[in-house]
DNA sequence: TCAATAGTTCAATAGCATCGAACTACAATG
DNA sequence: CATTGTAGTTCGATGCTATTGAACTATTGA
């Protein structure tokens, strides 16, 4: 069917859907990426490669109705990106500070 | 069996298993509440009232395992405290954030 | 010792996560 | 314009986790 994405405004973003979302490792590894990522990102570009497919479109479409990421179709693909400035609105500093933290755990993700 | 209670060293501390805990609206407002009150609180006082026991047992279990609470058994009872101090140790700023914006939501108590 | 209180543990059920398969939508090429 | 490829979505099934009541442990007080 593919309907259109459905985006929540800002008032209608809550914490316990922030961290529901970012709760997930996945979730959280997509939304790193797609901060650390100069431009706005497509899915499988920002989604572990090994993940069906399927779970991947879940795992946006968490991203985007919790309010953390804005979805466009842009072609033959969705690009993404993060609603950090909307959120800080109404959450100050709270996505950057758990960002923070992420790179704290694995020391900024270095490779090896 | 009443084993003793397990609590993470703040090295075993990781990000998603206190996004996890806190994720949950359950676990959320237990955490408020404890840092809301004067002192260390038990279970009871802490857990919204007509849950079942074993939910709360379980979900107080999460918040220990996460690193989040200290439980510690005072006679009949389990008092539960906040390892904020250690956990910003590793995370700085991580747990007052989330709680700060856990006041934005609700206005702190007001319903509407 | 008996009853009451505060939590824990356990087994069962109900709800969400993941996956593969089938589908839609667009782009590029012949 | 049909064909192929690419990027995601939707759907139905299965498997893991959350919640619960019932039974249990541990402590306090009468």
């Amino acid at each position: 069917m593919q309907r259109p994405f459905m985006h929540p405004s800002v008032d209608a973003i809550t914490l316990e859907g922030i961290l529901y979302a970012l709760a997930d490792p996945v979730r959280l590894q997509i939304v790193r990426r797609i901060r650390d990522g100069s431009c706005a990102m497509n899915c499988s570009e920002a989604a572990p490669e090994k993940m069906a497919k399927s779970t991947q479109s879940h795992h946006f479409q968490v991203l985007r109705e919790a309010g953390l990421i804005r979805s466009e179709r842009r072609g033959v693909e969705v690009i993404n990106s993060l609603r950090c400035d909307e959120i800080g609105v109404k959450f100050p500093g709270l996505v950057p500070t758990i960002l923070t933290a992420a790179e704290q755990r694995n020391g900024s993700h270095k490779p090896e």
